[in-house]
DNA sequence: AAAAGTTAGTTGCATTTTGCAAGCACAACC
DNA sequence: GGTTGTGCTTGCAAAATGCAACTAACTTTT
C-alpha cells in the first residue's frame, strides 16, 4: 500500500483524485496499459501535446504515489523505460468503464476499435492481456 | 448524446477528462450517486472544503455536459435541485471501480462502509440502487 | 411589516498551476 | 568530433484556483 498525504478527507475517490485528478495523468497510464509505448518521447508525442516539464511533473507524481516505474532502458544509457507497477495495472477497469461511458455519453468521440471489442464483447481477455502487460495496440515506435 | 467541443483528440478518455478530469467534479459526481445530497448548500460542505464560486463552476459545467440538471426545489423559491441525468448515474461503474482501486492502493483511505460491502458483496445490488436514484447513504440534511 | 437569517450565487484579488519556448547535459551515431 | 536524439530544467506569460467579502432573492422570526 503506498502511503499518500491525505489532504482534504479520508475518502477514497478524494484522494484518487489528488494523484489521478487533472487532464493529464490518467492519458499516460491509458498509454501503458493499452500500448507499447514506454518511453518519454513516445508519451509525449501520445495525441494530445502534453508538453515537457508537464509530462516530466506528472510522471515524478505518479511514480511517488506507486503507480508506475521508472527504469534504465536496456542498451540505451540515457533512455529510461516507464512501467505500470501492479498497482498501475489495476486502474485497467476504471479506464474501461470511463472510456465506454465517454463513448456512450459524447458524440464524435471514440476507443481505438481494438480495446473497445474487447471491452465489450470480451472484457475477460482484455483484463488478462493488460495483466500480463501485453499490448493491445502495437503503434510504431 | 451531449455534443461537447473536441479538443485535443478523438480519443475518449481525453474528452471525458475535459469535462471531469479535475480534483472537483468527481466529487460532486460521487456525492450525487450515493446520497441525499442534492442542494447547493449539501455539495458545499460534503467534507473537503470546495468554494462557493468553485462548485458553482463545476455545476454549470457538468450541466453543460449533459451530466447533471438543475431545477427549481419543490417548496422552496430560491433553492434548486441538482440531479444526475440518465448519462450521469451512468458513471456508477467507473465510480465504484475508482473507489475500489483507491482503497486497495493508498493507505488510510476509505469508502463508507455501506458501499464498500455492497460493491465488494452484491455489486447488481448497488447499481440498481443508484439506477433507481435510492441513496445508499442517508446523511442529514 | 420590519428585522434577521438562508440560499445560491458573484466579484475582486492573491496564489498556484499550466502552457510554451528555449536551453542544456549526456549518449549515441556517423 | 560534429550532429542528432533523449530526457529533462528554466523562465516567463496566461489561466485556473482559493479565499474573503459582498449581494439579490426568498423565508422565518418577532
Amino acid at each position: 500500500m503506498a502511503q499518500i498525504p491525505i489532504k482534504r478527507s479520508p475518502c477514497a475517490i478524494a484522494n484518487g483524485l489528488e494523484i489521478l485528478g487533472d487532464r493529464w495523468s490518467l492519458l499516460i497510464v491509458r498509454d501503458l496499459l493499452f500500448t507499447n509505448r514506454c518511453e518519454f518521447g513516445h508519451l509525449l508525442h501520445a495525441g494530445e501535446g502534453i508538453s515537457t516539464n508537464i509530462l516530466s511533473d506528472r510522471l515524478e507524481r505518479l511514480q511517488t504515489a506507486g503507480v508506475i516505474d521508472k527504469s534504465q532502458h536496456p542498451s540505451h544509457g540515457k533512455k529510461y523505460r516507464y512501467q505500470l507497477t501492479e498497482a498501475g495495472l489495476k486502474l485497467a477497469p476504471t479506464l474501461i468503464e470511463f472510456g465506454l461511458w465517454c463513448c456512450a455519453t459524447f458524440d464524435g468521440v471514440r476507443m481505438p476499435a481494438a480495446v473497445y471489442d474487447l471491452a465489450v464483447n470480451n472484457r475477460e481477455k482484455l483484463l488478462a492481456m493488460v495483466a500480463a502487460r501485453q499490448p493491445v495496440i502495437e503503434l510504431p515506435l
